[in-house]
DNA sequence: GTGAAAGCGCTAACAG
DNA sequence: CTGTTAGCGCTTTCAC
């Protein structure tokens, strides 16, 4: 009953021929007979022989795993950055591995560490909000370990990476809340030594700016970019402020949250304080009023991240050239940014 | 520049020492003078060494790597398992490579194969909704690592395993409708082969035996678990049918669509249709009507399932007793289930 | 077309 | 305390 993992070895006892001979059939190796690639496929099934990936990464010093950190998988934007991924890397033979670094600087550390041990053929990774060196890529650079950033990176290092254009997402945005005639624009978002937050304030800023409007005067929220966090913030504040015309929260959390503030507040939503966010997460388009944000196509960088990661494990080059792909937002226009009239009032027909 | 990553015997020459002591200082063998273990450790730093565990886990015949097989990540309901089980394998020095079948038997398959050719120390399993035989699961016991199912489960293997008292959650959210005052209640989910839709019609079926209504009068749809799939049926289910008196959909995604699609139809929720879902997917507080569901303690899920595999992995007997956890869901009530003011609205049969 | 032999990087007896 | 030796399971020259 207790009988190990069949091994190469056992196939070749039972058939008489050398390991090499078994391991060349199970790798189609092309001088190999039929007849015997035939009679070890079969005892190898009758064996219930399961390959040992890892003796044979070991042998051949390289492996077809690669190594993914995110600072979550339970945000949707990144679940589908992973199968975007995944779509264009288990088509070529590679299998992922995927790490979460919870924000937490210490865990992707750590994370770095184990795929480097695990000597994967690749790293992909996100920075987490904590992340303000890069000690640790530096390391998988050493261990020439090809590897590519995407969403929240750092440009310092020159590093092939794929980023969306926050800069001009949160432009757009700003433009479009102008345009509907708000002027007193509050910015919320995640700590802006994140690459993220802090491209998506220099749009707001650029737009602001284009429009004439004084940028001193805005009142800016940077914090956890979750809903309770700006549910907390928004609490206080409109208890000792006077409104802003609208809310431009760079993620739809934060977005969510400052709803729900308002709405304790019996406020209304968008006629006496709008609401913007960014990401277009799932829930956007269900809550009531619909929340208007920016589309990431985070699938799209998926993919992205993936063929730039292959491009690298496939080039024969030891120094391949750093690219940077940027993938264009787009902004989504639903009903909490709806420009003041005079009813608002969401009656379904 | 293009030197290799350095190996234990590279630091081994640079100290005239040999690889067993490096091996032994670096694992912190008590044997090993502090002395040479600082040296080790220094020489180890500057030459930039990382373990390679790919080699240790061949010497050592295991590793510390567990695989979790789940049909898709970007689902809360996985996530959040998924979460629970680092909490609890992390800390015991484990590392979890996560592989998504997408609800797809070919992929679960090659997912387990991935897995056990990995070698890995562990396999924890949600079965696809497409997965009707369970030859891949025999692989994995045949291949003597240990193995825990959860939420989607096969009871036929003896074999231990996590799950949601998906029966009587569906009991008591049907009992809750009935005691609203709702007899016409619509059946909805995903395909009854999977445990746990089996199970959710059921606890409904028990219900309304209980309360004497015929349940040959109700109306079922069994789909994809998708908002769409729901949205779908429902636009043609409500051009050619009386309303039912409410919609239990036994996935919030389910009752996601259904809600739109009354919306669609001028319907009110809950004073028309009422609606419930199951899961407690974040979106379902934050929608407006808010959906009454079911909350599933999925984090909890994770901790124990992971719970069960560490015991199996630390325990000396080969033949561990299999156990089953079952997790006692929670009714949670909200506005979409609303008892109707007025029973003159009330349609009869 | 197949076999013999060496070795990937590490660990674990067994010595001393 | 440290060195010697062997080998995990597989691949890959180099022979024949």
């Amino acid at each position: 009953m207790s009988k190990k993992q069949a091994t190469i070895q056992d196939i070749a006892r039972e058939l008489k021929i050398t390991a090499s001979t078994v391991s060349r059939a199970l790798n189609d190796h092309p001088k190999i007979s039929k007849k015997t690639k035939d009679k070890v496929w079969k005892t190898a099934h009758e064996l219930n022989y399961q390959p040992n990936t890892v003796a044979s990464n070991l042998r051949k010093g390289k492996g077809n795993t690669v190594g993914m950190i995110v600072p979550r998988i339970n945000r949707h934007f990144f679940s589908n950055v992973i199968t975007g991924v995944e779509s264009v890397l288990n088509p070529a033979g590679y299998n992922l591995i995927i790490c979460q670094s919870e924000e937490k600087y210490q865990k992707e550390v750590e994370n770095v560490e184990t795929l480097i041990s695990n000597r994967v053929s690749g790293i992909l990774i996100s920075l987490s909000i904590e992340t303000l060196n890069t000690k640790h890529l530096q390391k998988i650079i050493n261990s020439q370990i090809p590897l590519v950033m995407f969403d929240r990176t750092e440009s310092k290092l020159n590093i092939s990476q794929v980023v969306n254009d926050d800069e001009a997402g949160a432009y757009e945005m700003t433009c479009h809340l102008l345009e509907q005639g708000y002027r007193d624009i509050m910015w919320m978002g995640g700590p802006r030594t994140s690459s993220i937050y802090h491209n998506r304030y220099l749009g707001y800023k650029r737009a602001l700016e284009e429009y004439k409007v004084p940028i001193e005067k805005m009142h800016c929220f940077e914090g956890p970019s979750t809903l309770v966090a700006a549910l907390e913030y928004m609490r206080i504040f409109l208890k000792n402020n006077k409104l802003p015309d609208v809310v431009f929260a760079t993620s739809d959390y934060m977005a969510m949250g400052t709803i729900q503030a308002l709405q304790e507040a019996g406020l209304q939503v968008p006629k006496d304080v709008a609401v913007a966010g960014y990401s277009n997460e799932p829930f956007a388009a269900l809550i009531d009023p619909k929340l208007t944000t920016i589309e990431q196509f985070s699938e799209e960088m998926g993919r992205a991240t993936a063929r730039l990661l292959l491009d690298q494990l496939l080039s024969e080059t030891d120094e391949p050239v750093p690219r940077k792909i940027i993938i264009k937002p787009k902004l989504i226009i639903r009903e909490t940014t709806r420009k003041r009239k005079k009813s608002n009032t969401f009656i379904k027909k």
